[in-house]
DNA sequence: AACTCAAACAACCGCCGGTCA
DNA sequence: ATGACCGGCGGTTGTTTGAGT
Protein backbone atom coordinates (compact mmCIF):
# COMPACT_ATOMS: atom_id res chain seq x y z
CA UNK A 1 0.00 0.00 0.00
CA UNK A 2 1.37 3.08 -0.82
CA UNK A 3 3.96 2.38 -2.70
CA UNK A 4 5.76 5.32 -4.24
CA UNK A 5 5.88 5.75 -7.89
CA UNK A 6 8.43 2.97 -9.34
CA UNK A 7 9.11 5.51 -12.14
CA UNK A 8 10.67 8.26 -9.33
CA UNK A 9 11.84 5.47 -7.35
CA UNK A 10 14.00 4.39 -9.30
CA UNK A 11 15.12 7.67 -11.73
CA UNK A 12 13.42 6.00 -14.56
CA UNK A 13 12.08 8.26 -17.64
CA UNK A 14 9.16 9.55 -17.24
CA UNK A 15 6.45 11.42 -19.65
CA UNK A 16 5.75 11.55 -23.60
CA UNK A 17 7.11 8.33 -25.10
CA UNK A 18 9.11 8.85 -28.15
CA UNK A 19 9.11 6.50 -31.64
CA UNK A 20 11.96 4.84 -31.04
CA UNK A 21 10.46 3.77 -27.23
CA UNK A 22 7.15 2.67 -29.13
CA UNK A 23 9.31 0.49 -31.71
CA UNK A 24 11.16 -1.30 -29.33
CA UNK A 25 8.28 -1.83 -26.48
CA UNK A 26 5.93 -3.05 -30.04
CA UNK A 27 8.84 -5.13 -31.08
CA UNK A 28 9.43 -7.02 -27.46
CA UNK A 29 5.78 -7.69 -27.11
CA UNK A 30 5.66 -8.51 -30.57
CA UNK A 31 7.69 -11.39 -29.90
CA UNK A 32 7.29 -12.21 -25.90
CA UNK A 33 3.63 -11.23 -25.85
CA UNK A 34 1.70 -9.13 -23.09
CA UNK A 35 2.19 -10.33 -19.68
CA UNK A 36 4.76 -10.06 -17.01
CA UNK A 37 5.36 -6.44 -17.50
CA UNK A 38 8.03 -6.57 -14.23
CA UNK A 39 10.41 -8.00 -16.78
CA UNK A 40 9.50 -5.63 -19.91
CA UNK A 41 11.43 -2.89 -19.18
CA UNK A 42 14.67 -4.68 -18.84
CA UNK A 43 14.37 -7.37 -20.72
CA UNK A 44 13.15 -4.80 -23.57
CA UNK A 45 15.74 -2.51 -22.90
CA UNK A 46 13.62 0.39 -22.17
CA UNK A 47 14.47 3.31 -19.26
CA UNK A 48 10.81 2.86 -18.23
CA UNK A 49 8.95 1.62 -15.23
CA UNK A 50 6.56 -1.21 -15.89
CA UNK A 51 3.76 0.53 -15.51
CA UNK A 52 4.10 2.68 -18.23
CA UNK A 53 5.51 0.36 -20.33
CA UNK A 54 1.92 -1.23 -19.98
CA UNK A 55 -0.05 1.84 -19.93
CA UNK A 56 1.72 2.76 -23.24
CA UNK A 57 0.97 -0.67 -24.66
CA UNK A 58 -2.74 -0.51 -24.08
CA UNK A 59 -3.58 2.76 -23.98
CA UNK A 60 -1.65 3.40 -27.37
CA UNK A 61 0.24 0.81 -29.10
CA UNK A 62 -1.74 -2.36 -28.95
CA UNK A 63 -2.78 -3.27 -32.84
CA UNK A 64 -6.43 -3.13 -32.35
CA UNK A 65 -7.19 0.22 -30.81
CA UNK A 66 -8.90 2.53 -32.64
CA UNK A 67 -8.42 6.22 -32.51
CA UNK A 68 -9.94 9.57 -32.95
CA UNK A 69 -13.31 10.61 -33.58
CA UNK A 70 -15.39 9.08 -31.59
CA UNK A 71 -19.13 8.02 -33.61
CA UNK A 72 -22.28 9.46 -32.19
CA UNK A 73 -23.60 5.88 -32.05
CA UNK A 74 -20.20 5.36 -29.79
CA UNK A 75 -21.04 8.61 -27.82
CA UNK A 76 -24.59 7.41 -27.06
CA UNK A 77 -23.49 4.16 -26.18
CA UNK A 78 -20.77 6.01 -23.52
CA UNK A 79 -23.79 7.89 -22.11
CA UNK A 80 -25.93 5.43 -21.61
CA UNK A 81 -23.44 2.62 -20.23
CA UNK A 82 -22.06 5.07 -18.01
CA UNK A 83 -25.64 5.83 -16.76
CA UNK A 84 -25.65 2.38 -16.24
CA UNK A 85 -22.54 1.31 -14.67
CA UNK A 86 -20.92 4.77 -13.38
CA UNK A 87 -17.41 5.72 -13.75
CA UNK A 88 -16.48 2.07 -14.87
CA UNK A 89 -14.53 3.15 -17.75
CA UNK A 90 -12.74 -0.49 -18.49
CA UNK A 91 -16.47 -1.80 -18.74
CA UNK A 92 -17.37 0.98 -20.89
CA UNK A 93 -14.77 0.59 -22.61
CA UNK A 94 -15.66 -3.53 -22.80
CA UNK A 95 -18.05 -2.36 -24.69
CA UNK A 96 -16.77 -0.59 -27.46
CA UNK A 97 -14.46 -2.44 -29.36
CA UNK A 98 -11.08 -0.45 -29.80
CA UNK A 99 -11.48 2.32 -27.57
CA UNK A 100 -9.68 2.57 -24.01
CA UNK A 101 -10.41 2.85 -20.99
CA UNK A 102 -8.39 5.93 -20.65
CA UNK A 103 -9.80 7.22 -24.51
CA UNK A 104 -13.18 7.33 -22.91
CA UNK A 105 -12.67 8.47 -19.66
CA UNK A 106 -11.02 11.47 -21.32
CA UNK A 107 -13.70 11.45 -23.63
CA UNK A 108 -16.43 11.78 -20.90
CA UNK A 109 -14.27 14.40 -18.76
CA UNK A 110 -13.68 16.70 -21.84
CA UNK A 111 -16.56 16.66 -24.04
CA UNK A 112 -19.43 14.38 -22.94
CA UNK A 113 -19.31 16.36 -18.79
CA UNK A 114 -20.00 19.45 -20.68
CA UNK A 115 -22.52 18.67 -22.87
CA UNK A 116 -24.77 16.92 -20.30
CA UNK A 117 -24.12 19.86 -18.32
CA UNK A 118 -25.09 22.28 -21.03
CA UNK A 119 -28.87 20.69 -21.14
CA UNK A 120 -31.13 22.55 -19.47
CA UNK A 121 -33.19 19.53 -19.21
CA UNK A 122 -31.02 17.03 -17.69
CA UNK A 123 -30.73 19.63 -15.22
CA UNK A 124 -34.40 20.45 -14.23
CA UNK A 125 -34.99 16.73 -13.76
CA UNK A 126 -31.36 16.15 -12.22
CA UNK A 127 -32.87 18.84 -9.42
CA UNK A 128 -35.84 17.70 -8.73
CA UNK A 129 -34.43 14.31 -7.95
CA UNK A 130 -31.41 16.53 -5.91
CA UNK A 131 -33.54 18.83 -4.17
CA UNK A 132 -35.80 15.96 -2.60
CA UNK A 133 -33.31 14.41 -1.50
CA UNK A 134 -31.40 17.51 -0.18
CA UNK A 135 -34.41 19.78 0.79
CA UNK A 136 -32.87 22.51 -1.27
CA UNK A 137 -35.20 23.21 -4.43
CA UNK A 138 -32.94 26.25 -5.90
CA UNK A 139 -30.61 24.13 -6.65
CA UNK A 140 -27.95 25.60 -9.54
CA UNK A 141 -26.71 24.28 -12.27
CA UNK A 142 -23.22 24.83 -11.03
CA UNK A 143 -23.86 23.70 -7.86
CA UNK A 144 -24.78 20.81 -9.72
CA UNK A 145 -21.82 20.37 -11.46
CA UNK A 146 -20.27 20.75 -8.24
CA UNK A 147 -22.32 18.26 -6.86
CA UNK A 148 -21.84 15.80 -9.59
CA UNK A 149 -17.86 15.81 -9.48
CA UNK A 150 -18.42 15.49 -5.58
CA UNK A 151 -20.19 12.72 -6.43
CA UNK A 152 -17.97 11.01 -8.82
CA UNK A 153 -14.76 11.82 -6.15
CA UNK A 154 -16.94 10.54 -3.87
CA UNK A 155 -17.79 7.04 -5.82
CA UNK A 156 -13.67 6.85 -5.92
CA UNK A 157 -13.74 7.40 -2.42
CA UNK A 158 -16.10 4.62 -2.17
CA UNK A 159 -13.97 2.44 -3.99
CA UNK A 160 -11.82 2.30 -1.06
CA UNK A 161 -13.95 0.91 1.28
CA UNK A 162 -14.29 -2.45 0.90
CA UNK A 163 -18.38 -2.91 0.56
CA UNK A 164 -20.71 -0.73 -1.27
CA UNK A 165 -18.81 1.04 -3.96
CA UNK A 166 -20.74 0.12 -6.34
CA UNK A 167 -23.93 0.96 -4.82
CA UNK A 168 -22.31 4.07 -4.53
CA UNK A 169 -21.00 4.74 -8.17
CA UNK A 170 -25.50 3.80 -9.30
CA UNK A 171 -26.81 5.92 -6.52
CA UNK A 172 -24.68 9.05 -7.82
CA UNK A 173 -25.44 8.12 -11.26
CA UNK A 174 -29.01 7.94 -10.72
CA UNK A 175 -29.15 11.27 -8.99
CA UNK A 176 -27.15 13.01 -10.90
CA UNK A 177 -26.10 14.32 -14.56
CA UNK A 178 -26.65 10.98 -16.07
CA UNK A 179 -30.65 9.39 -16.09
CA UNK A 180 -31.44 12.98 -17.46
CA UNK A 181 -29.15 12.25 -19.63
CA UNK A 182 -30.47 9.51 -21.16
CA UNK A 183 -33.89 10.80 -21.22
CA UNK A 184 -32.39 13.88 -22.96
CA UNK A 185 -31.12 11.31 -25.92
CA UNK A 186 -35.57 10.70 -26.43
CA UNK A 187 -36.97 14.75 -26.22
CA UNK A 188 -40.29 13.25 -26.76
CA UNK A 189 -40.54 13.89 -22.84
CA UNK A 190 -41.49 9.73 -22.25
CA UNK A 191 -37.49 9.54 -21.78
CA UNK A 192 -38.20 6.77 -18.73
CA UNK A 193 -40.05 4.77 -21.42
CA UNK A 194 -37.33 4.89 -23.85
CA UNK A 195 -34.85 4.62 -21.17
CA UNK A 196 -36.01 1.47 -20.26
CA UNK A 197 -35.91 0.41 -23.41
CA UNK A 198 -32.37 1.54 -24.02
CA UNK A 199 -31.37 0.24 -21.08
CA UNK A 200 -33.09 -3.07 -21.73
CA UNK A 201 -31.25 -2.91 -24.86
CA UNK A 202 -27.90 -2.60 -23.84
CA UNK A 203 -28.51 -4.94 -21.00
CA UNK A 204 -29.49 -7.35 -23.57
CA UNK A 205 -26.06 -7.18 -25.20
CA UNK A 206 -23.86 -7.24 -22.02
CA UNK A 207 -22.16 -9.93 -20.64
CA UNK A 208 -24.81 -10.62 -18.26
CA UNK A 209 -22.47 -13.45 -16.20
CA UNK A 210 -19.69 -10.71 -15.76
CA UNK A 211 -22.15 -7.59 -14.86
CA UNK A 212 -23.66 -10.50 -12.61
CA UNK A 213 -20.87 -11.73 -10.98
CA UNK A 214 -18.96 -8.44 -10.39
CA UNK A 215 -21.25 -6.00 -9.76
CA UNK A 216 -24.64 -7.29 -8.96
CA UNK A 217 -23.92 -10.63 -7.48
CA UNK A 218 -20.84 -9.03 -5.62
CA UNK A 219 -22.75 -6.61 -3.99
CA UNK A 220 -25.36 -9.48 -2.95
CA UNK A 221 -27.37 -7.06 -4.70
CA UNK A 222 -31.21 -8.69 -3.96
CA UNK A 223 -29.74 -8.45 -0.27
CA UNK A 224 -29.42 -4.61 -0.52
CA UNK A 225 -32.84 -4.84 -1.77
CA UNK A 226 -34.08 -7.02 0.89
CA UNK A 227 -37.75 -8.68 -0.10
CA UNK A 228 -39.22 -5.74 -2.00
CA UNK A 229 -38.03 -8.06 -5.81
CA UNK A 230 -40.24 -11.04 -6.07
CA UNK A 231 -38.59 -14.80 -6.26
CA UNK A 232 -39.73 -14.58 -10.37
CA UNK A 233 -37.58 -11.76 -10.99
CA UNK A 234 -34.70 -12.80 -8.57
CA UNK A 235 -35.15 -15.83 -10.74
CA UNK A 236 -34.96 -14.14 -14.30
CA UNK A 237 -31.79 -12.84 -13.12
CA UNK A 238 -30.17 -16.24 -12.69
CA UNK A 239 -30.60 -16.87 -9.52
CA UNK A 240 -30.08 -13.32 -7.50
CA UNK A 241 -27.51 -14.02 -5.12
CA UNK A 242 -26.91 -17.89 -6.30
CA UNK A 243 -23.24 -17.56 -7.03
CA UNK A 244 -22.71 -16.14 -10.44
CA UNK A 245 -24.62 -16.59 -13.44
CA UNK A 246 -23.83 -19.88 -15.30
CA UNK A 247 -27.74 -18.88 -16.37
CA UNK A 248 -27.96 -18.99 -20.05
CA UNK A 249 -30.26 -16.56 -21.50
CA UNK A 250 -31.16 -14.89 -17.88
CA UNK A 251 -31.25 -11.10 -18.38
CA UNK A 252 -29.73 -8.93 -15.60
CA UNK A 253 -32.66 -7.02 -14.53
CA UNK A 254 -31.66 -3.44 -13.08
CA UNK A 255 -34.38 -1.36 -13.87
CA UNK A 256 -34.52 1.79 -13.05
CA UNK A 257 -38.65 0.89 -12.45
CA UNK A 258 -36.77 -1.23 -9.53
CA UNK A 259 -34.42 1.58 -8.58
CA UNK A 260 -37.12 4.35 -8.69
CA UNK A 261 -40.06 2.66 -6.98
CA UNK A 262 -40.52 3.98 -3.41
CA UNK A 263 -39.38 1.31 -1.18
CA UNK A 264 -36.65 -0.08 -3.13
CA UNK A 265 -34.99 3.61 -3.70
CA UNK A 266 -35.02 3.72 -0.08
CA UNK A 267 -33.78 0.33 0.38
CA UNK A 268 -31.13 1.16 -2.20
CA UNK A 269 -30.02 4.85 -0.85
CA UNK A 270 -30.90 4.21 2.62
CA UNK A 271 -27.64 5.26 4.59
CA UNK A 272 -27.53 1.85 5.83
CA UNK A 273 -25.91 0.84 2.28
CA UNK A 274 -23.85 4.04 1.81
C1' DA B 1 3.03 37.17 -36.09
C1' DA B 2 2.49 36.85 -31.23
C1' DC B 3 -0.11 35.91 -27.44
C1' DT B 4 -3.82 33.81 -24.60
C1' DC B 5 -6.83 30.41 -23.29
C1' DA B 6 -9.47 26.36 -23.50
C1' DA B 7 -9.91 21.74 -25.24
C1' DA B 8 -7.96 17.33 -26.02
C1' DC B 9 -5.00 13.90 -24.99
C1' DA B 10 -1.19 11.22 -22.83
C1' DA B 11 0.75 9.83 -18.87
C1' DC B 12 1.33 9.49 -13.91
C1' DC B 13 -0.26 8.53 -9.24
C1' DG B 14 -2.48 6.27 -5.43
C1' DC B 15 -4.79 2.55 -4.23
C1' DC B 16 -6.81 -2.09 -4.37
C1' DG B 17 -7.24 -7.17 -4.94
C1' DG B 18 -5.00 -11.29 -6.34
C1' DT B 19 -1.11 -14.26 -6.52
C1' DC B 20 2.94 -16.43 -5.20
C1' DA B 21 7.14 -17.40 -2.77
C1' DA C 1 0.21 -16.68 7.61
C1' DT C 2 2.44 -13.02 5.54
C1' DG C 3 4.70 -9.75 2.91
C1' DA C 4 6.23 -8.41 -1.66
C1' DC C 5 5.06 -7.99 -6.16
C1' DC C 6 2.02 -7.57 -10.15
C1' DG C 7 -1.82 -6.18 -12.83
C1' DG C 8 -5.56 -3.33 -12.98
C1' DC C 9 -8.68 0.65 -12.10
C1' DG C 10 -10.13 5.35 -11.67
C1' DG C 11 -8.73 10.12 -10.60
C1' DT C 12 -5.74 13.73 -11.56
C1' DT C 13 -2.16 16.34 -13.68
C1' DG C 14 0.86 17.93 -17.27
C1' DT C 15 1.60 18.79 -22.08
C1' DT C 16 0.27 19.72 -26.65
C1' DT C 17 -2.69 21.67 -29.98
C1' DG C 18 -5.76 24.72 -32.06
C1' DA C 19 -8.92 28.53 -32.14
C1' DG C 20 -9.67 33.28 -31.14
C1' DT C 21 -8.00 37.95 -30.55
Amino acid sequence: MGRSSCCSREKLKKGAWSAAEDKVLRDYIRVHGEGKWGKVPKKAGLNRCPRSCRLRWLNYLRPDIKRGNISDEEEDLIIRLHNLLGNRWSLIAGRLPGRTDNEIKNYWNTVLKKKLQAQPAASTATTVMHSDRDGDATLKNEKEAEASTQCSQDGAASRHQQSGRSVQNVHCNRFNSSPAAVGDLHSDGSSMAAEECDLFDILKGLDTEELCSRYLLELDFFQLLGSTVPQDTRDWCGGGGGGGGGGGDSYVFFDDRLLLEGAISDTWIGGEHI
